[in-house]
DNA sequence: CGTCTGTATGTAAACGATTACATTCTTGCC
DNA sequence: GGCAAGAATGTAATCGTTTACATACAGACG
């Protein structure tokens, strides 16, 4: 691979020049800049990132550690952050973290010296919180449990935004509302459970433990709670799940278990994922704006990059709205393209 | 931070040992390697990969260029990529290639210096074919038309797949069968739609360019198309869609219109995302091994880089397989958890 | 005790860029 | 023509590693 001292050479100028031309910091005669770049044209020539990153200590990169990568959700969020990423001149570093603690510090002195700075999604409650980080490299943390207020952080409006559904579902009259609530541990699922129950009491309603059954985030997990609620003596009128692929599979289990949503049975989800409008019926979820958390996230990271000093820890939540459809009856069939609007929109 | 020089002098070594303590080139004596060790924990030292990187000239790290990263299909891609990259101690810097020609040639060297090795997806079959490659990186296509011999690819068997399809649907008595079509120009759309002529010319069945509806990969497209088929005056009894989101924008699209899935008018996808069997009907379509897409990709690019000089090019393609759910009709409902089985499995 | 052998450690030259500083070249003006 | 000023270019130190080579040290052996 040719080197800057190849094209200097052959420019017959010096490796200083050929840096100016590629930086264009000016000072360099109209003629000679357009030399060396011909020379570089024909070399195939490319500056070697690890060697510029090494005396500028800057990568243009950021790294993203994320619990998994699977699902319309990382998937949004990922395009969420390179979007804005990108826009600023920075490239993204994927990686999924692994399990413990441990593994976790292991991914990120990995990316030690790769990265300006890195974005963390880590939504382990029981997680030792604060992992000692690198004292210099700027984090921000997404969708995780408040690590007080040491740190950035980017969250989800997720109580508030379960509240508000859970509102919904007493309003348009039930009062036997099940949950199917997120995996154990997770902060996200903590919160939205905790909205549910809010909602109840304030509604006057008497929680019910037999009425909160256990999920995982996934279509199966949701397909088995619905199963099991069915089997209740005294079944539920609605279901709120924790997140949309739950949702997905209760209606499924519903549909083939011959009971009607929403005649025998309402039906929410959390997320409003591009799918929630395709499902029959079309499912009323809790809208997440999922890519703009990334970005929101991004912006963040790079302000604590560029104002290291100045920079403040911010504390951002972004905000959810209700997104009404036929699965919990309220109105008639929304037609899902070409644009959506929705019914009901209660900010919260 | 801390340098590999802060731990020498703290341990009272020399950077060269400090250095092969962490490369555990042996040739250190026990005591020594623990007190380095120590030292490097207190002070929180990492090494920084730019630097190591410029002298061994290896960065274990794999570029990853997509033309989106958004749905189901990109985020199972990833998964499967960053999965087998991982296992061989490889991290994954992925990115979104921008629209031309030029601009992927620029994404590419912006990746010099970062990477070991390009994993390239760049559909466009109008795009100027083989791009002027640096010569001596890497390269592995994803999904991409052929470029002749000189280039590593993965493809998928979409032509066998999509006549599979078409074949099946034949054998249960349709004659009519509209295809909704992918993304103009895409190399898998054009694939998929060969199969699809083909199984008819195959059955004797005469093509008609009214059955052959433009779509782009989208819900919102397939919704369109559907919508446009069903004021056909000769309505078609089957639709194939190129891929999975479509089809379920068309399913949308029929339930509103009151017309009957699989009764009125049978229809099928491809890819066999994970949401196509929690559809109502179940969608049938043909199943993509996408994550093993990926893992395959990678390890020929693995391969690529670990034994340069002995590598030979590769073309892969990976096999597809019909699955058959009530959306055409063939059988009775299919249970979808906690197990999956296909009725109705043909190689293609 | 000298020598030889092997193990453990240190020294210093790369790697490919950036950039402060030094040097050379133009140009305009007296 | 001489000179100053500014523009264009060059020189060399530097970033944090790895690694070939040099060196030191210990034990074995005659």
């Amino acid at each position: 691979m040719a080197t800057i001292k190849d094209v200097a050479r052959q420019a017959s100028v010096s490796v200083a020049t050929v840096s100016r031309v590629f930086n264009d910091t000016g000072l360099v005669r109209e003629e000679t800049s357009r030399r060396v770049r011909e020379v570089a044209a024909l070399l195939r020539y490319a500056p070697h990132s690890g060697a510029r990153s090494l005396i500028t200590n800057r990568t243009n990169t950021l790294g993203v550690l994320l619990p998994d990568l699977y699902g319309e959700f990382f998937s949004e969020l990922i395009h969420g952050i390179d979007l804005t990423a990108r826009k600023n001149g920075y490239h993204i570093l994927v990686s999924r973290s692994w399990e413990g603690r441990t593994e976790i510090e292991e991914a990120m002195r990995a990316m030690r010296g790769r990265v300006d700075g890195l974005l963390l999604m880590s939504p382990d409650i029981h997680r030792d919180t604060l992992l000692n980080l690198p004292a210099d490299l700027p984090v921000v943390f997404l969708c995780s449990p408040s690590q007080g207020h040491e740190v950035d952080s980017v969250t989800i409006h997720n109580m508030r935004g379960a509240r508000a559904m859970v509102s919904h579902l007493i309003a348009v009259g039930h009062r036997r509302i099940a949950i199917i609530k997120g995996s154990f541990g997770n902060y996200d699922a903590a919160e939205r459970l905790r909205g549910y129950q809010t909602a109840l009491k304030e509604a006057g309603i008497e929680p019910e433990p037999r009425l909160e059954r256990c999920g995982d985030f996934t279509e199966v997990g949701g397909y088995n709670a619905a199963l099991a609620l069915l089997a209740e003596t005294n079944r539920p009128t609605a279901v709120f799940a924790a997140n949309d692929s739950m949702a997905i599979g209760a209606l499924s289990a519903f549909r083939e278990s011959g009971v009607k949503v929403p005649g025998d049975i309402a039906v929410a989800g959390f997320d409003d994922i591009p799918l929630a409008r395709y499902m029959d019926p079309p499912l009323s979820s809790v809208r997440v704006p999922i890519s703009e958390l990334g970005a929101t996230a991004v912006d963040i990271l790079l302000h604590a990059i560029t104002s290291k000093n100045l920079h403040t820890r911010r504390h951002m939540r972004v905000s959810t709205e209700v997104v009404i459809r036929r699965s919990t009856n309220g109105q008639p069939a929304e037609r899902p393209p070409p644009t959506t609007f929705n019914r009901e929109t209660s900010s919260g």
